[in-house]
RNA sequence: GCGCCCGUAGUUCAGCGGAUAGAACACCAGCCUUCUAAGCUGGUUACGAGGGUUCGACUCCCCCCGGGCGUACCA
């Protein structure tokens, strides 16, 4: 338990009220921490500020306050910022990295699905949101003490697959070029879509291929074999490039028989049924309209799979919860297939955890219209970009470090992009914007960690250990003791909404408090026993600030 | 039509029942012989409209107006 939360309980058995009713006051005049009057007073038929008053004057005298008053119908306390700040400092460097954490989640298994890519598409910016946001959202849980899971699920069995082939298969151009493949994959695909269009004979062309991989036999399938590896291989190499580690891999085509299976037994139960010649769930009766299973065709839909894969899981892993990452405009499919999974008699739970889409200037991106940006083409650009502001800064530096740098801020600057806004906000992705340095933004973030590292450099780290914290007066070193205090909760509050911009916005108050600091105060050129103390309080928000970089994958840069 | 989401400074976003509605960008004026100026300081401007619930509403409820998304063989 860190020292505020301490002080919280120890004021809640005092005033017999709950620890989480401590509110910070919008202004330091006001005192560190208040306790507004309004519940209670309406329950003893009082007005809040005779209450208050009357409190103020009864709380006996506790050690670590300076005050306790009554201000209007809030009961505020000042602390004694010297017990503060060391008992601040003591908690971060006693818990390191695990500073922050909580159990919570009591240690159920919870599983988060993301990512799920495409294969035979190209992956654009769009499943970038959707990856670092599956991301973050996964670690803030295991930070919440979840047995978190991590898994993505991909689609290499659906129509996009044979469009591609199909396309491949008609221009020979494709096999010959020497780009990489799974990146021709992409290309091929979204011309594909275009090409295809309404064209009645190029939709029996790839129907046709179609059947040959869902009956795993022929030259369709062969190649889907083939090219489904390209792509997987060029997804393993987006994931090592951005930092981003599955526990568990599942491939629709190994779900897509036992699918069929699922479908036969919930046709036999009457919970689908044929209509103009395909197979549906007639959801009517839950307000939940119409499921298309099967296509008239007799080709699998989306939901066979997913039926199959939603049931593995439960088998697989002890779950308490399989929550899906996927963008909201699939909110009403997946209320469908949880209530099929339902009604096939699972229990657990299973949330959609939705996050809205993302668009571009030139409007909404899809592959199958062409109008997209790659991840590759915001990559090279954010190279190109944070390369150029790193040499122009460092004339002195190795090519090597350079890009090693650039690189470490143009993925954090894609991630934070990405995850710095709630997840109900539609992005309208901006290059000019994304790449920006000054601000909300992580390259800001990683500055102040890099000028933190700095210090540190300077002072030897290592005098931090034998610090007198008495040194600590001024009222800036309790503001940023008490910044560090309140991790804890972001990442809490985080957990429970599901919501990394919590913890993004809580390290940018952080930094921003840093800096304030920073440039109001001496440190490494204070005299020896302050600067000590000073570095100490550094050290504590280095390592706040690294936590919460964990959390949101952002790199720690140590200089830039 | 029905369902879901969003309307807060010029722009992008916080705040979601309580003390003077916060940031960032942009704009203007300052701060590098001094710990990384990718930084810091100061200044201007806002809750779509109307009802209701409440001691108190940007926050909850209703209705209206704008915008987006979804609504049987895309995923």
């Amino acid at each position: 338990m860190t020292y505020l939360d301490n002080i919280k309980k120890q004021l809640g058995l005092v005033l017999d009220c709950s620890p989480r009713s401590f509110v910070y006051p919008p202004t330091s005049d006001l005192g560190d921490l208040s306790l507004p009057m309004f519940e209670e007073a309406k329950k003893l038929g009082l007005s809040p500020i005779v209450l208050a008053q009357e409190k103020a004057k009864n709380i006996p005298s506790l050690p670590g306050f300076k005050e306790i008053k009554a201000v209007g119908p809030y009961l505020n306390f000042y602390l004694e910022p010297l017990n503060f700040i060391s008992g601040a400092i003591s908690d971060v460097t006693t818990a390191g990295q695990t500073f922050g954490n909580n159990d919570s989640g009591q240690a159920a298994g919870v599983m988060i699905e993301y990512s799920n890519g495409n294969t035979h598409k190209e992956i654009h910016i769009g499943h970038l949101r959707n990856v670092f946001y599956g991301d973050a959202v996964y670690k803030i849980l295991a930070a919440n003490g979840y047995d978190a899971i991590p898994v993505s699920y991909i689609n290499d069995f659906g129509i996009h697959t044979a469009k591609t082939i199909w396309n491949w298969q008609n221009n020979p151009a494709y096999g010959k070029s020497t780009a990489p493949k799974g990146y021709l994959l992409g290309k091929c695909y979204s011309e594909a879509a275009q090409k295809i269009g309404d064209d009645p004979q190029a939709k029996e062309e790839v129907s046709l291929i179609m059947k040959e991989i869902e009956n795993r036999q022929g030259a369709g399938y062969e190649f889907w074999k083939e090219s489904r590896q390209w792509s997987i291989n060029y997804f393993n190499e987006f994931y090592k490039e951005l930092g981003i580690k599955f526990q568990d891999t599942f491939y629709e085509s190994d779900f897509v028989d036992q699918g069929l299976k699922l479908k036969d037994d919930l046709l036999a139960q009457g919970i689908l049924k044929l209509s103009e010649g395909a197979i549906i769930a007639d959801l009517e009766e839950y307000n939940l309209g119409i499921l298309p299973v099967i296509r008239s065709d007799g080709t699998a839909l989306y939901p066979v799979a997913d039926l199959a894969l939603a049931s593995a899981k439960f088998k697989k892993y002890q779950l308490k919860e399989s929550i899906y990452i996927v963008d909201v405009r699939q909110s009403l499919y997946f209320s469908q297939l949880f209530k099929l999974v339902e009604l096939l008699g699972y229990k657990e739970k299973m949330t959609h955890l939705s996050y809205d889409f993302l668009t571009t200037k030139n409007g909404m991106m899809a592959s199958r219209t062409g109008n997209v940006i790659t991840y590759k083409e915001l990559l090279d650009e954010a190279l190109s970009h944070t390369s150029k502001e790193v040499s122009k800064r460092h004339e002195d530096w190795s090519e090597e470090k350079i890009q090693q740098t650039a690189r470490g801020l143009a993925i954090s600057a894609m991630k934070f992009e990405m995850i710095k806004v709630s997840s109900d906000k539609v992005i309208t992705f901006d290059m000019v914007d994304a790449l920006r340095f000054e601000g909300f933004t992580s390259a800001y973030l990683q500055y102040t960690g890099a000028r933190i590292c700095s210090l540190l450099k300077k002072g030897e780290a290592s005098e931090t250990t034998t610090a007198n914290l008495n040194e600590l007066i001024e009222p800036k070193e309790f503001r940023l003791a008490m910044k560090l205090e309140q991790y804890g909760e972001a990442v809490l509050k985080s957990g429970l909404e599901r919501d990394p911009s919590v913890v993004a916005r809580y390290l940018f108050e952080l930094a921003q408090d840093f800096n304030d600091y920073y440039h109001e105060t001496n440190i490494i050129k204070a005299e020896t026993e302050t600067r000590k103390a000073r570095l100490a309080l550094v050290l504590s928000v280095k390592t706040v600030l690294e936590n919460g970089f964990n959390l949101l994958g952002l790199t720690y840069l140590i200089e830039m």
